[in-house]
DNA sequence: CGCTGATCATTG
DNA sequence: CAATGATCAGCG
């Protein structure tokens, strides 16, 4: 799956596109795409994000910049239960662990990519078939001046922790509203990372999500 | 392997 | 029953 048809031109025309899919379910979705529907996610965890991106036209790729360039805007689809709660933390991007001496949060991945964020709302209980999931109305959202203190304290915070050598003590509990987890095809890969005395090591790659309450307050505010 | 798209599944 | 740590798939 990837092949975007054109990418829109504009946030209008973004926005244009993504409100058209709302109320639709996935199934309808992957039928007009003409995409083989799993039964579950389980071993097809992005599935429905891959699906979004298509209808959306993101030029899919595995690079950490924005999924609409031209546009600036980071496309994120979030698993809602029935009742409307957030039901997954939201990746952003892996952290970097080695070379981020002088590395300031304004200069950062996490910030950039949310500069600008298209949250696609997706039914996500488990109890609904894939199929049958509908799809939300979208929300634009820029982080507020408060948003982004917090998220910028976080940051740094967890950042701190990692350039002194000492991303292992740094659990997901560190953090208000970002978070640093395990991010890999398991907890055997292995990447370099900074040691307690400054030199070179490897631990498992670790990447930055957006906390459960916090994505929640942003879909509420905006709902 | 690193990064994208994320959700799973066990634990507290 | 939410949250943490682990995991799955595809691509360059």
């Amino acid at each position: 799956m990837k092949k975007a048809l054109n990418s829109p031109n504009s946030i209008e025309e973004l926005m244009q596109r993504a409100e058209s899919m709302a109320g639709l379910n996935l199934g309808l979705l992957a039928n007009y795409h003409q995409i083989e529907m799993p039964n579950d996610l389980k071993r097809h965890k992005g599935w429905v994000g891959q699906l979004i991106e298509l209808e959306l036209g993101a030029l899919a790729g595995s690079k950490p910049e924005p999924d609409f360039v031209h546009l600036g805007v980071e496309l994120k689809t979030i698993p809602i239960s029935r009742s409307g709660k957030v039901l997954e933390t939201t990746y952003v991007s892996v952290a970097p662990l080695t070379d981020i001496q002088g590395l300031t949060w304004e200069n950062s991945v996490v910030c950039h990519k949310l500069q600008q964020v298209l949250w696609i709302p997706v039914q996500g209980d488990r109890d609904i078939p894939l199929a049958q999931r509908q799809i939300g109305s979208p929300i634009l959202w820029q982080p507020s001046q408060e948003e982004t203190q917090l998220l910028k304290q976080d940051w740094e915070e967890i950042m701190e922790f990692i350039s002194i050598g000492q991303v292992d003590k740094v659990t997901a509990r560190h953090g208000e509203v970002l978070q640093l987890r395990p991010k890999a095809a398991n907890s055997q890969v292995l990447t370099d990372s900074i040691g307690r005395n400054g030199e070179l090591t490897q631990t498992n790659p670790r990447g930055f999500y957006l906390k459960t309450q916090f994505t929640q307050k942003i879909l509420s505010q905006l709902l």
